[in-house]
DNA sequence: GCTTGACCTTCCAGTTTCCGGAAGGACCAT
DNA sequence: ATGGTCCTTCCGGAAACTGGAAGGTCAAGC
């Protein structure tokens, strides 16, 4: 199949493909000889994985560790749990850090009239109050 | 004072200080016969707004529209409002996505032995589970 | 046989928000 | 004069794509 096909079964667009092939993250498809490159199921198969790794928040760095480790048929499951585990631990960071956001930017807003009068909580304490 | 000064009292490092400046965020401060640029309070509280603004999500043409408002002896505070909850809303959206890839990567990993056996679960998931 | 349209190719540039570093001028203390 | 720290500008890069231009290919329809 044509990578219009490909990306339709990875789920992933054409550039992005195309760009994962670019700095190396999937290995470079084989070409037809019109040039197109040539996609089979096992392609796919890896196009789709680097999707959800990606789609999970795994960095472009990250998929290049997790492929190696599915590509060693003698890997331990230990190096990936490892990787899964960090991984939650950034996620509950940055959720932490937007829970915190978002409770400054209810504060203010719940101070704030939300009328056509100029004076204006939100301003004032983004002025004003310390870094959070 | 100069930039080392304001960037100490905005907490924002002089490298972006002179971004916000390249890029009109902030007005280009005057200088020094010297060249260097020199700050006052009103600037460092202008810079300071604006970090704090960053802080709390709110994108550098946020930032912009924002600092239109601050100026604006007349404006409305219920434009800042709506930005704000706009704000809250985009948070509570991110807060969503990194939840639902927290507990896909925790399913995953808790179904997983961690031992240095090459079974692996979450190899496994990546490669066929749905799209989430 | 020619057009139309959907594909595909490459390459270059832009996005966002800065950070690092080089080359060089300025200032302050000894 | 020397050293150290500040300041200046400009260039390049990071992350992970996305858009667009210029052009080749293919299948269908008239």
């Amino acid at each position: 199949m044509n990578i219009g096909e490909a990306a339709r079964r990875s789920g992933l667009p054409t550039k992005t493909i195309r760009f994962y092939e670019d700095i190396g993250l999937v290995p470079a498809a084989r070409r037809d000889d019109n040039g197109y490159r040539r996609y089979g199921e096992r392609e796919v198969h890896l196009l789709h994985f680097v999707h959800r790794a990606r789609t999970l928040g795994f960095s472009v760095e990250q998929c290049r560790e997790l492929l190696a480790l599915y590509a060693d048929k003698e890997r331990a499951s230990a190096d990936v749990k490892a990787l899964a585990l960090a991984r939650i631990t950034d996620i509950e960071r940055k959720i932490d850090e937007l829970v915190a956001m978002k409770a400054t930017l209810a504060e203010l807003a719940g101070r704030c009239h939300g009328d056509d009068r100029p004076d204006c909580p939100i301003l004032n304490g983004l002025a004003t109050e310390a870094d959070g």
